[in-house]
DNA sequence: ACCATAGGTTTCCTTTGGGAAAGTACTTTC
DNA sequence: GAAAGTACTTTCCCAAAGGAAACCTATGGT
């Protein structure tokens, strides 16, 4: 008899894993969390504004990852008929659901280096 | 006058980017999540059975991520004085505690799919 | 002897991620 | 008219991630 997997084999199970598989293609990468971390914050800012909020992040990914999550409808990306112009990205309210996720890695996060610090 | 970061530039705020960070560096790679999600759902698996849930990963994967995981204290590693001899995986308490982490990701991927899918 | 099982490690290879710097285009300020 | 700011894109390059397959040790079954 050939040994199967048991434990994940439940229809509720592949859902389960199916729905992690999903999130985290959504929000792969270094910078995405620290992109909708900061517009959680800040509302909406612009690119320069995001550059600066966001330590180390190049403008080329800083870039790309504005893309995939404008793709995938999780911001916004308005053109402003300013002089010179701007451009101010916003978390849709679609994004803003992800704040409990954002919220529970933050929280594990401070009590983790808590835990390790002692 | 130079501009700098403002909305990031708090106390709080840098403490929940450094978390954020600190969670995500414990997390990364390709199959953590999927580990632990088994280990939360499957109590105490041996490495073949882990392989075997897992749908699609190797066993140099596998086994790499497991001993990250160990070192990071989030999961346990028990030789079994058995014939053949077995060795069986299981989250420690202090993994236990990511339960909410990987259930807000999984819930948040349901909603997900049956937003694009309608 | 031969195969299957458990639990890996090692090698080789390809893909992906990601950073630095330069280029594009337009506008405002000095 | 030169510099500097906004908002990118493009190119070039390197490092890290990840997969396939072979290999290893050991035991038990037929």
């Amino acid at each position: 008899m050939k040994k199967e997997a048991f434990v994940n084999n439940t229809t509720v199970c592949k859902m389960k894993i199916r729905a992690i598989t999903d999130t985290m293609d959504l929000l792969s990468g270094k910078w995405k969390f620290h992109i909708i971390g900061t517009l959680l914050e800040g509302q909406s800012l612009g690119f320069m504004e995001l550059q600066r909020e966001i330590d180390g992040v190049g403008a080329k990914m800083l870039s790309k990852e504005l893309k995939d999550l404008e793709m995938n409808k999780l911001i916004s990306r308005t053109v402003m008929d300013t002089k010179p112009i701007t451009v101010k990205y916003a978390l849709t309210d679609y994004g803003k659901t992800l704040r409990p996720i954002i919220d529970e890695i933050a929280h594990w996060g401070v009590a983790y280096r808590n835990t390790i610090t002692n």
